[in-house]
RNA sequence: GGGCCCGUAGCUCAGCAUGGAUAGAGUGUUGGACUUCUAAUCCAAUGGUCGAGGGAUCGAAGCCCUCCGGACCCA
């Protein structure tokens, strides 16, 4: 607890006061100020005029008078502000102390809001039929954030990857290999999943157009890939367990790991359909069309007439959305769970990875249910994702069980879009997986990679080649992760190639070089701090402004977890270098004099830094300490 | 036709949940700061009818309604 104890203590005081005044309780907020107003702030004045139809400064004189008999060591003066702000004044001293000593420790940003709450988080979520392009990537950045949120927030996590290894894309390769004659090697030098997607899936889509019985030879394979026992089902298998391979690769590269893989070939075969679907029409949720266009289709009812949603078409097959609903059933829990687990057989870096299985295993039985779930996947899906959210809730006794967790998509900018043999006429482009239109995220990273081995070598000529692609390797995660993080979930990320390697201004580079900045003083002082220090020594502008940053760190993790918001916690970073810039520009750390003035800085320095790294941590983001 | 999202500086975006003090950044353009703890930096100037109109409010970028423009989903 830092700053969060200041508000803690004037909350409380407010609370008090309105009660002796016979004042009405109002929810008032309390929140660190704006520059020039204080360090906190509180509204209160504004609510209670409404119902005492007194004017705000009337009112806020009353309460200041009042709380001056609750002044203490850590809030020393309280001010009525004519506009009708109630702008309270803090011990610097003792919050310089407050701050800096908590800042250190390695817990400090965790807030308790789960309480040990079982919480599941399915995201990536790719079909097994190409590489992972940078739309991908937003999704996977996204859920890996939140996961890093959650159990800094005290929640039991386990995150989820549904592989869709038996629907059309998955078809549509085995198409290519099985009937264009696509050799199962790809090329020297070109990774299995780049090859899969942007050769044969690609070329296999482009025949559609030309040959007709194509169409004809894919619906039987898409047949025959549902059924276990049979040849290209045991052949298709093989494929994409090669290309999820692959893909792991770019997510633990990108330092995002997982607990369990599912894969929709085994729920389809699990017979948790079976069971959901008798429960549906035991609970008369879904209804056998009796006219109409649907006539003989299971569907569920929507509003209007056309709102109908189909479950099962007339011939008996289960659609897209019926895959969904017991796959969202098995996270909750709801019914027994069918699988078994067995060890993914790549070895996962840092944690164990399980994935199910139907067969027999050796290993123990494992529990990937919870409570409440958190599925991550773009808004497109949202009226899809709304259905399974109000299915859920008929299921559980916590309406809240199940959340969607949307974001907009990432679309190519018009410039890059031409530059992969698209014009769009200055209109950003939708991906399109089919077309080829997309950037994969390896060949971003490799992109990002050399301009940052460039840069780093010119600042480090006697780095040697390891030393220099580690730290590339950071920025270079750094700055996509930080791309796809930075914005609203609800704003479509244009993404330009060119633009993408900027290391200036807003990015991770600038933060992870002010990391570097940081680490670099510590590490010419020579000696490490002492925290029996004389911080009421830090008592210019850039000092009290950087420390009060650093406190705000908790709030910020606590408004971030609680709206499902990782960009609060990039914003934060940004907010947090930015004080430490002014800080390092103005302030001389390292030949400020004074020995005991020497070793605050250095406090102050120390405190920054550790905090800083936590909440990169947060974002997934390395800190580098040369760069 | 129905649903959902977006619209704030030339461009990309914060701020909107919970209305309140001078609407903030980055980028761009122009100028300035490296014999200094790393210039992937910093400072200054420039740039805004917060898409439009209406409503409720003492008070709206934010809340409600209508409309306009753009994107996406369903049909």
């Amino acid at each position: 607890m830092s700053i969060q104890i200041l508000l803690d203590e004037i909350q409380t005081n407010l609370t008090r006061i309105l009660n002796d005044l016979i004042f009405p309780s109002v929810a008032f907020s309390v929140e660190p100020a704006k520059k020039g107003f204080g360090d906190v702030t509180c509204n209160v004045c504004f609510l209670l005029a409404k119902n005492l139809s007194q004017k705000p400064n009337e009112i806020a004189q009353k309460i200041s008078e009042n709380y001056n008999k609750h002044l203490s060591d850590l809030v020393t003066k309280v001010e009525a502000h004519p506009s009708g702000y109630l702008n309270f004044f803090a011990n610097m001293d003792k919050l310089n102390e407050i701050v800096i000593k908590n800042s250190i420790k390695d817990d400090y940003g965790s807030v308790d809001i789960g309480n040990k709450t079982k919480i599941v988080v399915e995201h990536t979520s790719v079909n097994p039929n190409k590489a992972l392009h940078i739309g991908h990537v937003r999704n996977i950045v996204i859920g890996d954030t939140l996961v890093r949120l959650l159990a800094k927030t005290n929640h039991d996590v386990k995150v989820l990857n549904y592989v869709d290894d038996s629907g059309l894309q998955v078809a549509d390769i085995i198409v290519g290999f099985k009937h264009l004659n696509f050799s199962e090697t790809p090329p020297p030098g070109q990774k299995f999943d780049h090859y899969c997607g942007d050769v044969v899936y690609v070329k296999t889509s482009e025949k559609y157009e030309n040959e007709p019985n194509l169409q004809d030879t894919r619906k039987k394979i898409l047949e025959d890939i549902e059924d276990p026992k049979s040849e290209v089902s045991k052949f298709a298998n093989s494929i994409t367990k090669k290309v999820l391979a692959c893909q792991l690769e770019t997510c633990w590269n990108l330092d995002v790991f997982y607990d369990c893989l599912n894969f929709e070939s085994e729920i389809v075969h699990s017979g948790l359909w079976q069971q959901i679907f008798e429960k549906l029409k035991e609970m008369k949720i879904v209804e056998l069309e009796k006219e109409g266009k649907n006539i003989d289709c299971w569907v569920i009812r929507g509003k209007g007439k056309d709102d109908d949603k189909i479950l099962v078409r007339s011939n008996g097959t289960v659609t897209y959305i019926a895959k969904d609903i017991p796959y969202a059933a098995w996270k909750l829990g709801i019914f027994d769970d069918p699988f078994n687990y067995k060890k993914y057989g790549q070895n996962q870096p840092n944690r164990t990875l399980w994935q199910t299985t139907l067969e027999q295993s050796s290993e123990p039985k494992q529990n990937f249910t919870a409570d409440r779930v958190i599925t991550v996947i773009d808004s497109r899906q949202s009226r899809l994702q709304k259905i399974v959210t109000e299915l859920m809730s008929k299921f559980t006794s916590n309406p809240d069980s199940y959340t969607h967790l949307a974001y907009e998509s990432v679309t190519l900018s018009s410039e890059t879009a031409k530059q992969l043999g698209m014009d769009t006429g200055g209109k950003q482009a939708q991906m399109s997986g089919r077309k080829g239109l997309y950037v994969n995220a390896d060949s971003v990273l490799d992109l990002l990679m050399k301009t940052t081995m460039e840069e780093t070598k010119k600042r480090n000529p006697d780095f040697d080649s390891d030393k220099l692609s580690k730290i590339a390797n950071d920025i270079s995660v750094g700055t996509i992760r930080y791309e796809m993080i930075k914005q609203d979930l609800d704003k479509i990320i244009t993404f330009d190639l060119t633009k993408s390697l900027s290391l200036v201004g807003n990015t991770a580079p600038y933060i992870q070089y002010t990391f570097a900045r940081a680490a670099r003083i510590l590490e010419k002082a020579g000696t490490t701090p002492n925290f029996d220090a004389s911080f009421d020594l830090l008592k210019n502008d850039h000092e009290t402004s950087l420390i009060k940053t650093i406190g705000l760190f908790e709030i910020q993790v606590r408004d971030a977890t609680k709206n499902l918001s990782p960009k609060v916690i990039a914003k934060y970073c940004y907010d947090l270098v930015v004080s430490f810039n002014a800080f390092y520009e103005n302030v001389r750390v390292l030949d400020s004099g004074e020995d005991s003035l020497v070793n605050a800085r250095l406090c102050l320095v120390s405190s920054f830094k550790s905090t800083l790294e936590k909440a990169l941590n947060l974002l997934g983001i390395p800190s580098p300490e040369r760069m």
